[in-house]
DNA sequence: TTATATGCAAACTTTTTGCACATGC
DNA sequence: GCATGTGCAAAAAGTTTGCATATAA
C-alpha cells in the first residue's frame, strides 16, 4: 500500500524535488475515492495553492504517472481520469455519467489470470480490465 | 450476433436512411478484429469514397452508437476507439514486441462479470480486459 | 418531393509545449 | 548557484457544430 511517506522517500531517491505542487496532487489522489479527471483535481487544489495552472496539473499527473504512482484511465467522454490506487481490482465505467467505481474481486481475478497464463503462456507484469455500462443512478433513467 | 441485414433492418424500421458512407462504416466494423478510432475508421473507407470527411465519420459513429450498434471505448491517449464485434474476450499485449493476442476464456470471464456486476449493481454492456507482459517468445530472451 | 444525411469550415474542449521566471536542494 | 519545476500563453489534437448542398425514399 502506497502512503505519502513512501512517495516522498521515492522521489527523494530519485533526485525529483518536492514542490509544495506536487505534495497537494499526491495527497489529494491518496485521500479520494473517486477518479477525477484534471479539472477536479485544479478546482481543489486551487483552494490551498490560488496560483497553480493548468499546467502543472497535467505535467504532474504525467510525472507521477511515469514514476509508478497513478494511473491514467481514458473516457469516452474525452476527459481523462486519475486514479492512485494501482491494486488489483476492477474499473466500472459508466458511459452515461463518466464515473469510475473501483471493484474488488480478488478470487475470481486471480483465477482468471493463472487460466489466461495458461492459454497464452504469457508472463504478466499489469493488467487494466474495464466494465462499460450504466451505473446504479444511470440505468434507472434508461 | 450482430450482421448486416440485421442492422439494415433496423435503421429501415426506424425510418433511418441506408447510405453507402453508414454501411462502408458498418461494414469495415463488423469485419475488423481491431478497435479502430475515427481516425483509421477514416483511412479505410477514404479508399472507397474519397469525399467522406471526418464530420461524417464521427456523426455516423455516434449516430451507430446511439443505435446500440457499436460501442465506444475511451483511452488514455485522447482518442476514442469503436467496436461493433463485442465477444468476450481478453486482450494480451506484449510489452516487449507489441503484439497483441485475443484469448477467450468464456466460463472465468463470465464468472467475473457475474461477481462485478454482484457487488457494483452496474448494468454492463462491454468489457476491456488487457493483460500486459512478456510473450511467449520475449519471455525467453529476458 | 422533401426530410434527412453529407461535407466543408469554423468552433470548441482537453491536453501539450515553449519559454521566462521562480524555487528546492 | 544551478538544475529542475512552475505558470503563462499559445499551439496541438480530437471532436462537435452550423449551414448550404446533395440525396435516399
Amino acid at each position: 500500500m502506497k502512503n505519502l511517506t513512501n512517495i516522498i522517500t521515492l522521489l527523494r531517491d530519485k533526485n525529483f524535488r518536492i514542490t509544495p505542487q506536487r505534495i497537494a496532487i499526491i495527497k489529494y489522489l491518496l485521500k479520494t475515492d473517486v477518479h477525477p479527471n484534471a479539472e477536479e483535481i485544479y478546482q481543489v487544489i486551487q483552494k490551498d495553492f490560488p496560483m497553480i495552472s493548468m499546467a502543472t496539473v497535467y505535467k504532474t499527473l504525467d510525472f507521477l504517472k511515469n514514476m509508478g504512482i497513478l494511473h491514467k484511465v481514458g473516457t469516452s467522454n474525452g476527459k481523462n481520469r486519475f486514479e492512485a490506487n494501482i491494486e488489483k481490482h476492477v474499473n466500472m465505467i459508466c458511459t452515461k455519467c463518466g464515473k469510475i467505481e473501483d471493484v474488488y474481486e480478488q478470487i475470481v481475478l486471480s483465477q482468471l489470470e493463472n487460466e489466461i497464463i495458461k492459454k497464452s503462456n504469457y508472463h504478466i507484469v499489469s493488467r487494466r480490465i474495464e466494465f462499460y455500462g450504466y451505473c446504479k443512478n444511470c440505468k434507472l433513467k434508461l
